[in-house]
DNA sequence: CGGAATCCTGCCTGATACTG
DNA sequence: CAGTATCAGGCAGGATTCCG
C-alpha cells in the first residue's frame, strides 16, 4: 500500500490539465501574445518590411538573442516572411504576412480596451492602496 | 577615462526603454492576460460568483498560492470582488465585476481569432519543419 | 550584417507546513 | 475553509563570444 497515493493522484490530474491547456488554441495565442517582444516587433512591422537591423534599432531594448528567437518562432507560425539577399555583406528583410497583420488588428483591440479602461484600473489601484494601508 | 561607457550607454538605454513600456497601457493589459491563472479565473468566474473552493476545483491544476496571488491582483486592478462571510467556517465568494466582464470580452475577441486562425498556423508550422528538416 | 552557441543569473513557481 | 510563510528547483532571458 502505497502512501503517496494521494500526491501521486494530483500530479496525474495536474498533467491532465496542463496537456488540456496546451491543446487549447485560445492558449496558444495568448502565450505568443504574452512574449513582451512579439507584440512590439509585430508593431515594428506594421508600416511594412524592415531590416533586422531595422527592428533592431526601433526596439532598442531588445537583445540579439530574443530578437531572433521572437523572429523565428512568428515565421514558423507563418505570422512573417523572412527574406535572405545573398549580397555581401547579407541583408534580411522580415514582413508581415496577411495572418500576422490580421493578428495585429487583435493588439489593436487590446489596445483599446487598455485606453479606455486603464482609468478605471487605476482607480481600482489607487483606492486598493488606501484601503489596505 | 571609463573603458565600460559603452555598456553603460546601452544599459541606460535599455532602462529608459523598460519604462517606457511600463508606461504603456497596452502592455499592462497584457501582461495581465500573459498570466495563464487571470484568463482560468476570469473564465471561471463568468457563470457568477464562485467561493474560493470552488475556483480551485474547477481549475483544478493551479496551487492555493497562485490562485490567492492571482484573485489579489484582479481585486487590486477592480476586476473581481472579494466577498467575506464571517460564518463559521469562513465563506469568501469572488465576482467579476463590469469592467472584469469587459476584459472578458477581449479574452473572447483573442479566442475568436485563434479559432478562425489557428489551422492557418499549424499548417504554417507543418509548412515549417518540412523545409528545415 | 545576421545569427548560433555557450554560460550564468534572477525570478517565477510549486510543495510544504502553519494560522485564524 | 481561506490564507500566509518559507524554502528549493527550473527555466526564461541577458551578456558574451565566435561563425557565414
Amino acid at each position: 500500500m502505497p502512501t503517496t497515493t494521494a500526491q501521486q493522484r494530483r500530479k496525474h490530474a495536474k498533467e491532465e490539465y496542463d496537456a488540456f491547456l496546451a491543446a487549447c488554441p485560445s492558449r496558444l495565442v495568448l502565450d505568443r501574445l504574452s512574449d513582451k517582444w512579439v507584440t512590439l516587433v509585430l508593431v515594428a512591422l506594421g508600416d511594412g518590411e524592415q531590416r533586422y537591423s531595422e527592428i533592431a534599432r526601433i526596439i532598442a531594448g531588445v537583445s540579439q538573442k530574443m530578437l531572433t528567437q521572437t523572429l523565428r518562432g512568428l515565421e514558423r507560425d507563418g505570422l512573417v516572411t523572412r527574406t535572405v539577399t545573398p549580397s555581401v555583406p547579407v541583408t534580411v528583410t522580415y514582413e508581415l504576412t496577411d495572418l500576422g497583420q490580421s493578428l495585429r488588428a487583435v493588439i489593436g483591440a487590446i489596445k483599446d480596451w487598455a485606453e479606455q479602461h486603464i482609468p478605471q484600473v487605476e482607480a481600482a489601484r489607487a483606492d486598493y492602496e488606501r484601503r489596505t494601508a
